[in-house]
RNA sequence: GCCGGGUUGGGGUAGGGGAUAUCCUUGGGGACUGUGGAUCCCCGGACCCGGGUUCAAUUCCCGGACCCGGCCCCA
């Protein structure tokens, strides 16, 4: 029983990987705080009956979860969203609107595959307490501008529908079940159209309606496209609510100078709780998997006992996330801060450089010792492998002189600093 | 849960039913206890696991684990 593997699906991480995932986080962080958004947290355990109330069984047998000691049904948490609305609806005096952000790890147990872990950190954003086109765009440009902040600028398309509208032209065409057309629509990318068409004729939608329907499925609007697209399944669809509010917030968003957005009838995100806009962002070339996904959800918190509260939100999961990155080459090192090394020759030289390390600790730098007794050259050899920026020598000549030798190892020049001095490096 | 492809030192690889398992790179050390990335020399390090076939398996067969990808589902 000597297992000391990795577990499948989860993945380690190195300083070289950290440094990046540092940096995703730090611009996620800055977005959501430059918008106004304040940071939560929450546990990583939880009730698995939490699960069961908000998306059934189907999600809670993808859940790592187990009987604890006490004989309680918990899981490791596989999405965000419960959490964050147990602990709105525990708090009745919070002032609204309430703008949270958090970068939980989740955990899934389902088949690893690309951009897909068993664990996995998710930027998570939600609008609680009001409504409306204002806050719909507010909430999709947050999730523009953390892409913009990593350089991606142009490089994604932000994909937006409305249940709303939805429901309204399945029913205009015929539909008896909406529900599991719209669970049809959902794979409208992923089947062909003869398949597809085939599943929504045994549903009886049929002839020029089924026509009109793949017609509009099969490409995105934009938001002054919209009206003569929906027009060819019934014009009566612009008077409805869910059609206005959608344009409005495309019209919003352009307004804003964010130009990746349409209107796309094949996005519908599964079954779950959302009732009003719902989007998706993907890569330009269409190459990966969705990058976040969210949507209105305002019946969410009565499911969970509490008043009603209008919702909205989105997630973005890091591994996509980091797909896109590495393809167009958009990491941007993290530490920026000058490193040092100190290499003390002999065993005077040392104590000496040892009392100068513990100094510039105090006054703040990042700074290491060389405790080997290999020679100088090999010591700044390592020194410049390891990618420390400055060595600091301390010899025979600076303890005479009071001073030290601080050496810029990409330029090769060197000054001598009087140990009085060291505050200047 | 299902399907396809894979697994040889830390990374990348060659090979192969029996022999000291190849090369590159990385790591450690030295040439060179007062000035680095070059060069040369030395050293360390691998056949995923279990079972079967066989005189003999790292090699062939079966199963498993893990990796890559796809399905289901979608945070």
């Amino acid at each position: 029983m000597s297992k000391i593997e990795k577990l499948r699906g989860f993945k380690d991480y190195y300083p070289e990987d950290m440094e990046k995932r540092e940096w995703i986080f730090q611009n996620m962080r800055k977005i959501a705080k430059n918008f106004g958004f304040q940071p939560i947290d929450y546990p990583s355990l939880e009730f698995l009956e939490m699960y069961r109330l908000k998306s059934g069984d189907e999600l809670v047998n993808q859940t790592y979860s187990f009987t604890d000691k006490g004989n309680r049904e918990i899981t490791l948490i596989p999405e965000a969203t419960p959490s964050t609305m147990r602990m709105l609806v525990a708090r009745k005096d919070l002032l609204k609107p309430i703008k949270w952000y958090n970068i939980p790890k989740l955990w899934r147990y389902e088949e690893p595959q690309s951009g897909r872990n068993r664990e996995h950190y998710q930027f998570n954003a939600d609008y609680f307490g009001e409504s409306g086109v204002f806050v719909n765009s507010e909430i999709i440009s947050l999730a523009c501008e953390v892409l913009n902040s990593m350089g991606l600028k142009n490089l994604y398309v932000v994909r937006v529908n409305h249940r709303k509208l939805m429901e309204a032209i399945l029913e205009r065409i015929g539909s008896i079940d909406v529900a599991s057309d719209l669970s049809i629509i959902d794979h409208f990318r992923k089947e062909s159209v003869e398949e597809i068409s085939g599943k929504l004729e045994e549903h009886g939608i049929k002839g020029q309606k089924l026509k009109n329907l793949v017609s509009l499925l099969s490409k995105s609007y934009r938001a002054e496209e919209m009206e003569e697209s929906l027009s060819l399944i019934d014009r009566d669809l612009l008077n409805e609510s869910g059609y206005k509010e959608l344009r409005e917030t495309l019209n919003q968003l352009k307004d804003n100078g964010y130009e990746n957005i349409v209107y796309d009838p094949a996005t519908v995100r599964g079954l779950s709780y959302y009732t009003g806009i719902v989007f998706e962002g993907f890569d330009r070339e269409g190459k990966f998997r969705s990058i976040f996904g969210g949507g209105r959800y305002d019946g969410l918190s009565e499911l969970f006992q509490g008043p009603p509260i209008p919702a909205i939100g989105f997630g973005m999961g890091d591994a996509v996330l980091e797909n896109i990155l590495r393809e167009n080459n958009c990491w941007e090192s993290v530490n920026k801060d000058k490193t040092y090394f100190i290499i003390g020759i002999g065993m005077e030289g040392k104590k000496v450089a040892n009392h100068i390390l513990y100094d510039l600790r105090r006054k703040g730098r990042k700074v290491s010792m060389d405790y080997s007794d290999r020679n100088l050259t090999n010591s700044i050899k390592h020194a410049s492998s390891m990618g420390f920026q400055y060595i600091i020598l301390v010899g025979e000549k600076e303890m005479r002189n009071k001073s030290i030798t601080l050496r810029d190892l990409a330029s090769g020049e060197q000054k001598i600093i009087g140990m009085d001095n060291l505050g200047e490096i």
